[in-house]
RNA sequence: CACCGAUCUAUUUAAC
């Protein structure tokens, strides 16, 4: 079965769907019968798909045929409502999941206020959170968590609440640590709005917490100082990314365009032989 | 206390 099931999910990846229905005949032919992980692994494809009525009708079948959905395959169509705005469905099938006897998790309750996020519903999530932080719910928030909630806090503006969770993070007993979706978010959020002395200020600190900036962040940030008319920062900036990384095409790039916005033929010039030197191929 | 497979979060550069 584990042979079949890699297969079948190599062929979803790759969106051979003759390829998957042959391997299935294949597998009853043998007389291999599909496990939870193998109905698991063909509902999240479909749903990936876009295609929830087959989604949902394989999750029957599953049943039909004896196999017991896992939190895992509850988690998938959680998902799945959440993403078409059924928030209210998502609950409800986290709930029937539980009294099939299959606890929600972290990834449980991530989907969900993810899906509240969406639906514009903020203070659910937050709440939510709470709830989970207190200890009320069973399941203890983790990175993705607290990633979640501090990206659309973001989006929706509340740059100084992500703030505070972030900081609520790196605190020693939350039980918690930021990686680097957490800087990047904050990086890109603070770029955005300018606050570059603050977004410069939160690259430094990742190395405190055993983090390295990565070019994502790099870029983000050079960017904004191009934006921001600071190309000395920008350029020392680049400097100090070169020792650790590869810049890649997007850094020139963005160069570039700082120095054109100032006819700096030149610089133009010397970056593009520099980016040629070091095996990029501009785009 | 039996090796291997399934689910959640960020995405930066050009033409106003």
């Amino acid at each position: 079965v584990v042979t079949f099931t890699c297969l079948i999910n190599g062929l979803q990846k790759a969106r051979r769907w003759a390829g998957v229905k042959e391997l299935l005949n294949k597998m009853t032919e043998q007389g291999i019968k599909p496990d939870v992980f193998t109905y698991t692994g063909l509902i999240d494809g479909l749903c990936k798909e876009g295609k929830e009525m087959e989604a949902m009708k394989m999750f029957d079948l599953m049943m039909e045929k004896g196999v017991e959905p896992s939190t895992v395959t509850y988690n998938i169509l959680i998902n799945q409502l959440c993403k078409e705005g059924m928030i209210d469905d998502a609950f409800a099938f986290m709930e029937r999941m539980n009294v099939s006897g299959n606890a929600s998790d972290v990834v449980t309750y991530n989907t969900l206020i993810l899906g509240l996020c969406e639906a514009n519903k903020m203070g659910k999530a937050i709440k939510l959170l709470d709830e989970m932080l207190e200890g009320k719910v069973g399941v203890y928030p983790n990175t993705v968590t607290l990633n979640t909630i501090i990206h659309w806090l973001c989006k929706r503006g509340g740059i100084s609440r992500a703030l505070e969770f972030q900081k609520m993070m790196v605190e020693k007993g939350s039980g918690l640590r930021p990686d680097s979706f957490t800087y990047s978010i904050i990086i890109n959020e603070l770029s955005k709005l300018g606050k570059i002395d603050d977004a410069e200020k939160l690259l430094r600190e990742m190395k405190d917490h055993g983090l390295s900036p990565t070019l994502l962040d790099y870029n983000t940030l050079m960017e904004s100082m191009s934006r921001g008319g600071m190309k000395e920062r920008m350029m020392s900036l680049f400097s100090e990314m070169s020792e650790k990384l590869r810049p890649d095409v997007i850094s020139f790039n963005t160069l570039i365009d700082a120095a054109g916005r100032d006819g700096e033929f030149e610089t133009m010039k010397k970056l593009f032989l520099d980016m040629l030197d070091r095996g990029l191929s501009p785009d």
